[in-house]
DNA sequence: TAGGCCATCTGGTCCT
DNA sequence: AGGACCAGATGGCCTA
């Protein structure tokens, strides 16, 4: 981070706070080292430590604020106009850490906050596994694939075959991930793996896509290696009758006066309506941070398909 | 050992 | 001013 800097650049403040950034740096290698023995169990600890610091910083903080201004008390020297080159003093920078401590933590819980929503999003898409965790991206991947999936069906009003859907689910995966969606559902993923190239037109867009529309060319080199997750597939691809009706409602009015989108203008029924309510959620509105849209795909896919 | 994935720190931007 | 959010950087862990 620092290392962006350059030297003549630098002003007194940031020469401190590259001081601060080194120091980091270097109490965060020690507690790397820490990580290495103890894993994310230590990770955890240290967070603690780290907020024991901050209370400990605060306190101190609170000295050194009476200490600086009695100096500045003291000083009798005409003051200078214009605007003030501010001095790194101590407790400037005790306050500098104190803000960058806090907002590392906030930060800290916010991704972790981040990751607890898609922990829940992996627990709905149809490959979950504790022993085999979907990665991040992957999770995100499938669960796209499985929303335009699940809108699939309730825009045409059928049941599309297993084959049929899960090539729909695998676009655009890993091969590994492929292998482990194929292992959820007992199947072989020579059978039924589509190009991995082609890329996913936007679903609401295109009314005229069919699950059985892709041409399926691949050949997959290897066969999935375990363990697996297992999954009841009963409820993947049947999606719940009048979704939308009672569970999912509240929900979408509020996402919906929150979105800046174009409003609606007809009666809602139902299944075919939900799909409308989606391409609405789903267009980019300016508020959508990445935590509301996690929330709102899981609330899809539960509100569907469970 | 390279590459993928991840957690964390950091500074910038925007909002309240 | 402070918080939320984001993206870039960095370094550790794991696996093929």
């Amino acid at each position: 981070m620092t290392k962006s800097y350059t030297e003549e650049s630098m002003t007194l403040e940031t020469q401190a706070n590259s001081k601060w950034t080194d120091e980091c740096h270097s109490s965060q290698d020690e507690r790397d080292v820490e990580k290495k023995s103890g894993g994310r169990e230590a990770m955890r600890k240290e967070t603690e430590n780290d907020e024991e610091a901050l209370h400990r910083l605060e306190d101190e903080e609170e000295d050194e604020e009476e200490e600086e201004e009695e100096e500045e008390g003291d000083d009798a020297k005409p003051k200078r106009r214009g605007p003030k080159k501010k001095k790194m003093t101590k407790a400037r920078l005790q306050r500098f850490k104190m803000r960058r401590m806090k907002a590392n933590a906030r930060e800290r819980n916010r991704m972790h906050g981040l990751n607890d929503a898609l922990e829940s999003l992996r627990k709905v898409v149809p490959c979950y596994s504790k022993t085999q965790k979907l990665s991040k991206i992957e999770t995100l991947r499938l669960a796209k694939n499985y929303i335009w999936a699940l809108s699939e069906i309730l825009r045409s009003g059928k049941s599309p075959d297993l084959m049929s859907f899960v090539q729909a689910l695998c676009k655009g995966l890993s091969q590994p991930t492929t292998n482990l969606v194929a292992g959820c559902l007992q199947l072989n993923p020579r059978t039924f793996l589509p190009e991995q190239s082609q890329e996913m037109p936007p679903h609401m867009q295109t009314a005229s896509a069919s699950f059985s529309a892709h041409p399926y060319s691949y050949q997959t080199p290897g066969l999935p290696s375990p363990p697996y997750g297992t999954m009841d597939s009963s409820h993947i691809f049947h999606v719940k009758p009048h979704a939308y009706g009672s569970a999912l409602e509240p929900f979408f009015e509020t996402a919906l006066t929150d979105c800046t989108s174009p409003s609606f203008d007809g009666p809602l029924s139902p299944l075919f309506d939900l799909v409308r309510v989606m391409v609405f959620c789903f267009r980019p509105c300016e508020k959508a941070t990445t935590h509301y849209m996690l929330n709102l795909m899981y609330v899809f896919i539960v509100g569907t398909a469970f």
